[in-house]
DNA sequence: AATCATCCCTGAACGC
DNA sequence: TGCGTTCAGGGATGAT
């Protein structure tokens, strides 16, 4: 599941390989909905590739090619596809001979090629929140939004309060800020801690080249090493790092939520 | 408007 | 051994 560190350290590793870089042909080798217009990416120059939460983006002047790894996306470049890559759905092949691949086994990716900024086709995108890791994730906006939610961690999951955090994230930053993924209408305190959490797992995460919990790979089809530091996600019955009570697992939000029931107490 | 369930998909794990 | 079932989850979608 790849979450903002994930993705940006495939940034970090893809952008010397493929900056300044043109496509010269895209190859489509399996039909889906969650590819689309990616033709109009042929002929066009990759000036710059950025993040925005989990998505990249590779800058073609006048368009722009928005590539999200859902579950089990993986991104490469390569001389040639490495042959255990069964599911490779996508290849643009570069000026320079290489070619720059997109395998994804369950098929929850998507890669649209749109004009710059027009996100229509992707509304999560159109209205994500502040990147956790810049200024703009201003700590009195997210006090204010999370105050009146219902459940904290699905607004999490939503990307509309704060962009990159996905399932593994979320987890590891309530149990960092004591709070129930449960938890509604958040006091200023917690609002805080939280913010603060946010912020210091992901670039944790980042430092660590991601967290391979099964399927993510790093822009050289390596392992990040985050899941050697995670106190509590996929650690059910574990003993809490802080106070030894085991680890316990809850479906919040359609979601399996790792927590430790004495750190993390649901109030009013 | 906010919230929630459902669906998509494949492969690993599990039960019998 | 082998077959069928369950589970994992990001985000779009439709329902409430």
């Amino acid at each position: 599941m790849p979450e903002l560190p994930e993705v940006e350290t495939i940034r970090n590793d893809l952008a010397p390989e493929l900056v300044q870089q043109t496509i010269k042909r895209v190859e489509v080798l399996f039909a889906d909905p969650h590819y689309q217009n990616l033709e109009e990416a042929s002929g066009r120059t990759i000036h710059s590739l950025t993040r925005r939460g989990k998505y990249l983006i590779a800058h073609l002047g006048d368009r722009e090619l928005l590539i999200h790894l859902g579950m089990t996306g993986q991104v490469g470049v390569q001389q040639e596809v490495p042959r255990d890559l069964r599911h490779v759905h996508v290849r643009f092949w570069l000026g320079n001979g290489n070619v720059f691949y997109f395998n994804d086994q369950r098929r929850f990716g998507r890669l649209i090629v749109v004009r710059p900024g027009d996100y229509a086709a992707l509304p999560t995108l159109a209205a994500m929140g502040p990147e956790p890791l810049s200024d703009d994730f201003d700590l009195h906006d997210f006090t204010s939004k999370v105050a009146r939610v219902k459940t904290i961690k699905a607004l999490l999951l939503s990307q509309q309060a704060v962009a990159g955090i996905g399932n593994i994230y979320a987890d590891e930053a309530l149990f960092l800020a004591r709070i129930h993924p449960q938890q509604g209408q958040l006091t200023a305190i917690e609002a805080k801690r939280l913010h603060e959490a946010i912020r210091q797992v992901l670039s944790h995460g980042v430092e660590n080249r991601g967290t391979t919990f099964k399927d993510y790979r790093d822009g050289n089809g390596k392992y990040g090493n985050n899941q050697d530091f995670l106190n509590v996600f996929d650690r059910t019955g574990a003993p809490c790092p802080r106070c030894k009570t085991p680890i316990q697992k809850l479906r919040v939000a359609g979601r399996g939520a790792h927590l430790c029931p004495n750190c993390q107490i649901l109030h009013e």
